[in-house]
RNA sequence: AGGCCAGUAGUUCAAUUGGUAGAGCGUCGGUCUCCAAAACCGAAAGUUGGGGGUUCGAGUCCCUCCUGGCCUG
């Protein structure tokens, strides 16, 4: 029998993915579920490009809006919650449709994570002290001592991955290096993947979008999204969710740490560094069907014509 | 018009008494097993505004032109 399909749609940050995502829901009988690390957060709307309310009654997105952003969310977390969405999405008749840019979490879905202890609060927190006094070279020469294997991999100044090493080993007594000798199951075999990308053939173009869209979403309101977290007594410049792009400029600028024609280059600068981190992430991908938004000629396509591009590549992968 | 100051990588600035230029940011490339819109690593990039002169050697001194800013009439 066969196995059910499971589409995806990458793409770096403002390349088109909800559009796209958006008419293909109504052409494949599929059903939207977000893999973005900054769209699970309710209360970030504007500066996190989250499609409008009007948009999601048109086509629900699952896994958007899940958490406050005094909360954390992770890819082991996400790998939870998208093998249950894809399996009720499927049980519906439908297909299931992952749309985003968070690349590790696509990662670790298809590919799945070894099976360690989970994030520790306490224990990170002993990491991060550590850290603060001696400084990161020196918390990755204690790592080295418990786990040479891992503490090799890993560049002294590696902050969060030196944490997280030490963490797993300090909360287990189990080396991380062991822990990932055991079997990652993902579910790369379980379905049969139709892996889209969309960008622009141009990174030029994408930077010309990515400047417009931040400007746009300044005129729209971001700063006040931002003031009304920034009035909360639990959330900081060190919440994970307040490191987001641009929020985290935002914060600054409202914070008075610089003027607002900075922010709104810091915003747009911090945004095209995403999109160079994505487009890595999606250069070295394995069984990608790319959809270009640009002709020959450089021109952008219309949606219609980026919507038969892309059923294109479905029809072929169906037959 | 005269006087003064400035002109060094895409950008903001460094460069001891003249010894053929460095850094931050950006850009580009990369890493990625529970913070990933995170964190980290690496690389490229300057005929020092143009021209001429002094000198073994000039971003640094002299002349001249250009550009920008300030002051004076």
């Amino acid at each position: 029998m066969a196995r059910p399909r499971v589409l995806t749609l990458m793409g770096p940050t403002a390349a088109g993915k909800t559009d796209l995502a958006m008419a293909l829901v109504e052409h494949c009988n599929a059903e939207i579920i977000s893999v973005d690390s900054a769209l699970v957060y309710r209360g970030m709307d504007i500066g996190s490009a989250k499609p409008s309310a009007d948009e999601l009654a048109r086509a629900p997105h699952r896994l958007i809006d899940i958490l406050d952003p005094s909360e954390s969310y992770n890819a082991a977390d996400f790998c939870k919650d998208a093998a249950w969405h894809i399996e009720d999405i499927l049980t519906k008749g439908k297909t299931p449709l992952l749309v985003g840019g968070t690349m590790l979490y696509f990662k670790a879905l298809l590919e799945g994570l070894s099976d360690m202890p989970a994030t520790n609060d306490a224990v990170r927190a002993e990491i991060e002290q550590l850290a603060s006094q001696h400084g990161w070279p020196y918390v990755h020469a204690v790592l080295a001592k418990a786990d040479p294997a891992c503490a090799a991999k890993l560049h002294p100044n590696h902050s969060q991955r030196i944490s997280r090493a030490l963490e797993v080993y300090r909360s287990s007594g189990i080396p991380m290096s062991r822990w990932q000798v055991g079997q990652q199951e993902g579910l790369q075999r379980k379905y049969q993947w139709l892996q889209l990308a969309i960008a622009p053939k141009e990174r030029q173009i994408l930077h010309q979008r990515i400047a417009l869209r931040f400007r746009k979403m300044v005129a729209e309101g971001f700063l006040d999204e931002v003031e009304n977290l920034m009035a909360r007594e639990d959330l900081s410049l060190d919440t994970p969710a307040m490191r987001a792009v641009g929020y985290r400029q935002a914060w600054q600028y409202l914070a008075g740490h610089y003027d607002r024609e900075t922010f709104i280059e810091k915003g747009i600068v911090a945004t095209r560094q995403l999109a160079k981190r994505q487009l890595t992430w999606l250069r070295g991908w394995h069984d990608l069907s790319w959809v270009y938004t640009q002709d020959d000629a450089g021109e952008m396509l219309s949606s219609d014509e980026i919507l038969a591009k892309a059923l294109k590549l479905v029809a072929a992968r169906t037959i």
